[in-house]
DNA sequence: ACGGTCAGGTATACAGCGTAGACGTCGAGG
DNA sequence: CCTCGACGTCTACGCTGTATACCTGACCGT
């Protein structure tokens, strides 16, 4: 059996309390007596509590991105979308703490917009400039620049989750997963005559 | 000389400390001190700390909701709608903290969806489905549901200011405007082909 | 005029928080 | 063997929200 160290227990025990009730449930006293030491042993490890969240931020950060990273599978573009689209929800509206802190508490190195987002690293966000990249290529959408047509796209889902999240949505989660995908319709169509 | 009710101090002290420094920095002493009486004081007007806030949200809600009561100028249809986005952004970017406490902590009638929305009460919001409601009735727009087309164009800047606010957003504030101004014309416009 | 009631305020206390600082322990290296 | 550093504990401080007990002054019916 093999010992794992406090440092990544430590880490582990903080998501655990972050998932199952959020960020504001996270203390030093009881990170430390789920990892089986003391509150002050935390800090041998991690300069002090911001630096441990932000820990647990990055490395479920850096998880998630590993986990999204191929692509949307075969088919018609929009079906293609709409996986993309359905595989972000069940994140959202599944780990609800865990998306919250995510983007709330901004990770890290949470990659700043122009620049951070070309490479990998903003997790679904990469998978969809890459959609939307090929919906260009293959004429699908008209010609422009992806990043901003991907950052219109997540940005309108990413509002939708946060009134949701906040209970300001009186549909249930089916409903609200139609809807943001009529939203996201409606960004592609245009609202235009 | 009137005397202002303690509750109403109070609530005006949570308020500034807000705007100042975020809900977090919102202590019942500190509030108390603020307004002129111990922390317990505020007990007799308040249940506890979290619905101190709520009444906070409720009424910087409301008030918010009385300044947007007339609808964006005359004139060219896009130009009255970046009226109206500019005058969110003034908002959302001059008093993040507010803007953030007032998204994040829900208040209190924060309205659910479809039925809370369609009567005046979300400030913003009701003005942008009217200027919608407009753009339908005089052909700029295609015949659409109001309410939902505005909650795609909502959230969207939504959450592109929560990107902001998150510091995830490279640009600076007057790039920011235009990159916002740009994202709204792609969902007018559509990112099809 | 007098006692009762009650709203609004204070004082004190408690458990929980993050964390500074002093101390203990133990395995590795000179 | 001795020391040193990594890792851990213990204790304590100032902060937090708030339960409880108490005080005070205005207003009331008799």
């Amino acid at each position: 059996m093999v010992e794992i160290p406090t440092a990544e227990r430590l880490a582990a025990a903080a998501r655990e309390i972050i998932a199952a009730e959020g960020a504001a449930a996270v203390s030093m006293r009881r990170v430390a007596e789920a990892a089986g030491v003391t509150a002050m042993a935390i800090y041998r490890h991690y300069e002090n509590r911001e630096v441990l969240l932000r820990a647990v931020a990055d490395s479920t950060g850096r998880e998630l991105g590993a986990a999204w990273k191929d692509p949307a599978p075969d088919g018609e573009w929009l079906d293609r979308f709409d996986a993309l689209l359905d595989r972000f929800l069940d994140f959202a509206l599944g780990q609800p703490h865990l998306y919250r802190f995510l983007m709330t508490d901004g990770w890290a190195r949470a990659r700043i917009y122009p620049d951070g987002y070309r490479e990998p690293g903003s997790p679904p966000f990469t998978a969809l400039v890459r959609l939307i990249e090929e919906g260009i290529r293959d004429g699908v959408l008209r010609d422009d620049d992806p990043l901003e047509a991907a950052l219109t796209v997540s940005t309108q889902t990413q509002g939708m989750v946060l009134h949701y999240l906040a209970g300001r949505m009186g549909a249930a989660e089916p409903e609200f997963r139609a809807l943001c995908r009529r939203t996201s319709r409606r960004i592609f169509d245009g609202l235009r005559t």
